[in-house]
DNA sequence: TATGCGATATTCT
DNA sequence: GAATATCGCATAG
């Protein structure tokens, strides 16, 4: 029951380099429709991943797993990894560059019970703390993988419905290569940040 | 806070 | 055939 809806991006409004993008995602609006119910939450963190970054799934070419990275900048590479966990990355270069952006937290807003349902919590700040948990509690798996998220999807990305805090920037988490590179974005200060509490800082 | 392990697709050798 | 991976959870300290 919720008043306040964002609007939806448009392609043309995004950055086109992938640091700004990643920038610009942190307080945006992640929305995935689920028939009646509507899951959407506040991206509080994400990653830049970049062309000739070792930590990049792009790094050695395109594969039939990485492929959406490739595609034009607003779609989704959606991979299985650990033998149980999902990660969304929304592409960013132009077609052909294996560019992107991984969402790695979220503040709910919106279809709670639901997430509460999806991820078997019931601690709202557990529900998108975290790429995996992201992933799941919004519901995101391998066939959502390259759906354009500024077309006319049932996942997409609205507008800020709240001003955005502080943008912290870090290392990325989780990866051994590259590792040195400050490619994380976050709002400083937000509880829905990943990690422990000097990573939200 | 800090290990330690699960469970599997994809890629590398 | 083997190693590795953009993690999360349980359990111990």
């Amino acid at each position: 029951m919720n008043k306040k809806q964002p609007r939806r991006l448009k392609r043309r409004e995004l950055p086109k380099a992938t640091i700004a993008l990643a920038r610009y995602l942190i307080g945006k609006t992640l929305v995935h429709k689920l028939g009646r119910v509507t899951l959407a939450g506040r991206i509080v963190e994400t990653e830049a991943y970049l062309v000739g970054d070792a930590a990049a799934h792009s790094f050695r070419g395109e594969t039939p797993r990485n492929r959406s990275l490739f595609l034009d900048r607003g779609h989704a590479y959606v991979y299985f990894i650990y033998g149980n966990h999902f990660m969304l990355n929304i592409s960013s270069g132009p077609h052909g560059t294996g560019e992107g952006v991984l969402l790695r937290a979220a503040e709910p807003l919106q279809g709670i019970e639901r997430m509460k349902l999806l991820r078997g919590v019931s601690n709202v700040r557990d529900l998108a703390r975290g790429p995996g948990r992201l992933a799941e509690a919004f519901a995101i798996d391998e066939k959502l993988d390259g759906v354009d998220l500024f077309g006319d999807s049932v996942l997409w990305i609205g507008s800020a419905l709240k001003p955005v805090g502080k943008i912290g920037v870090s290392v990325r988490i989780g990866i051994t290569k590259e590792a040195h590179r400050p490619l994380r974005f976050y709002e400083r200060g937000s509880v829905f940040v990943s990690g422990t509490k000097a990573l939200r800082g």
